[in-house]
DNA sequence: CTGAAAGCGCTTACAG
DNA sequence: CTGAAAGCGCTTACAG
């Protein structure tokens, strides 16, 4: 690494005047032009980049926090808004002057960016969708750092979850209340596992109340508008269909609604559909019709990690919390409960 | 701010056995349990929290850049995950290591960010959405700091636009060559302007090939579902309507074919519609019906992005780039070109 | 106009 | 087991 002192030496001036002309202050400070261009050329010359962590150093009163929001590589995006929105929204309602930096792992080795000395990177992290060996790592780490796991439980680290069983029972609810005794499930393939933590809810909550799910009717796909227009397909490719629908995501709905459409079947009349909804309420609600949604509230969630943080970083308290937040369950047209 | 010293004073001990109990290297090094206590004690009645930025100078060989994405809070963040991708794609792809900031400000207000010595904040930035006022600060500024505009243009900073020119005209001509003489406009409100630059591009585009755009038939409203919802509705307790309407983005097109499809006004038998397409090309694609769009190429404009800064860092090369991406025209349901 | 020196808040050999 | 000293790469009074 090439620093202010080999420019310096190289230019035969001191480091002061260096670093005078590269933060443009010659003029003001009156470096004489060919001391000014003598120091630039050296800086070309050698590719000399200032280091900005020894320059920040100087103003320390100015520091802000830096919040890291892990997030796999493999992994939808669509929710990383959501959560970086709620996140920023609870800084601003703090009043919390930080930094939020959008880090990216591959699902499964997130091992690998906590090698490199991540608790001297960052001041805390919201650690978004960790897979099985992620927490399994996490949970042999030894760290003070403060992290917040989202929709995964460990007891030692805070963490902030969705109530799957609340979500997924009340959509097995609605279906039981509206008659239906066999249920097609159309899962979003995580990485690592077969059956996201939604979808196994899901099926628990149905065999608790005698909804069958046969397993020949669980279609398994990319978490997407073109993975639930494949469920779909295939599911109007079979006989003896079930009457109703569970879709992990508002994503595999839509996709799912549209092959339907396409095909001449009718949601609700000939086949109900009800989703877990992750993202953003409209998205469902002016759909083409509109979908009954187990709507999670991804950003309240973001929020409620980042003030978790903000008090470990305040209070110096270490405590961990494990907060829950239910669902909100949005009848639509897709399926709603019938009357009497 | 209470810095190790302070902690190593008031504790009686050195800032070595600070340090080292901090790192939680206590057992490792053998300090005396007492020792320890006495010290993490002090920290806590101090509230001692470490510098990070010291901490880091440290290591000073894992230096890695830091991208800011300004991005408006008053913005869709629709785009935001894309422009994200788009940018951490690029960066893999050419194996550069590098945080990325998502760091917001006010519409208009960019000026307040860059008040506190930005330039020792972050190695490069790339701002999406500036608005006027933030245009004439950013023209106003001189730094050295590689900037990358996105969706709009200064001659002194590299820009990454889409070409709305193109996309208006395509729509516009697909218009005309289906027969429409007269036709809508659903603007999206920005902060700062009644017409987006794409509704003024499209306008443009009509008047040049003679399509009628009948100012009491531009309907301006937030970009989102209810946005265009609402624009729809209006739209319909008209008399005398245009045969077609243009939409500043697929929200608005979306939110209006649910009120379309509701008043069983059928899209494209009644009443033809094109958007332009910011966000992935899916949402369009399974819609009922399928939206035609000017399609942007949002997640390669920000790889661009990066690609650009990239450049600058390692080649000290401070040459400015202009990049312009054309949106390509798909064409769906909701406007497909008629034969002959 | 320019340089020597001190210092930002930490960590890390090294010595004892 | 613990501390004095040097150093990470910069900037900033200060002196000349």
């Amino acid at each position: 690494m090439v620093t202010i002192k080999d420019v310096a030496r190289i230019a035969g001036v001191s480091t002061s005047t260096v670093s005078i002309v590269i933060n443009g202050k010659a003029k003001e400070r009156k470096v004489a032009a060919k001391t000014c261009q003598k120091v630039l050329d050296t800086i070309k010359a050698l590719d000399y980049k200032p280091n900005l962590i020894a320059r920040r150093l100087q103003n320390a009163e100015e520091y802000r926090p830096t919040i890291a929001l892990f997030w796999p590589l493999d992994f939808r995006t669509y929710y990383l808004t959501r959560l970086l929105l709620g996140m920023q929204n609870e800084a601003r309602r703090l009043n919390f002057s930080c930094e939020i930096v959008v880090s990216t792992f591959e699902s499964g080795k997130i091992q690998a960016e906590f090698d490199s000395k991540l608790a001297s990177k960052y001041d805390a992290a919201i650690i978004g969708a960790a897979a099985p060996d992620d927490l399994k790592f996490l949970d042999s780490l030894d760290t003070t750092l403060p992290i917040v796991l989202f929709n995964r439980y460990l007891e030692n680290y805070s963490t902030v979850m969705s109530d799957h069983q609340t979500g997924a029972a009340q959509i097995a609810g609605l279906f039981k209340a509206n008659g239906h005794q066999r249920v097609a499930v159309f899962n979003s393939i995580y990485p690592e596992s077969i059956l996201s933590i939604r979808s196994q809810a899901f099926i628990q909550a149905c065999r608790a109340i005698n909804i069958e799910i046969d397993d020949s009717f669980i279609y398994s796909a990319d978490n997407s508008y073109p993975g639930g227009a494949a469920s779909a397909s295939q599911f109007l490719g079979k006989e003896n269909r079930p009457t109703a629908i569970y879709c992990d995501s508002e994503l595999l709905a839509l996709g799912a609604a549209y092959v339907f459409h396409q095909s001449g079947v009718r949601i609700p009349a000939d086949i109900e559909l009800a989703a877990f909804g992750l993202a953003e309420s409209a998205i469902t609600e002016y759909s083409i019709p509109p979908i009954t949604i187990a709507y999670v509230p991804t950003e309240d969630m973001a929020q409620a990690g980042m003030n978790i943080i903000y008090n470990h970083l305040q209070n110096q308290s270490s405590e961990v919390a494990h907060l829950v937040f239910k669902p909100e369950l949005i009848q639509r047209e897709s399926c709603r409960l019938k009357p009497e």
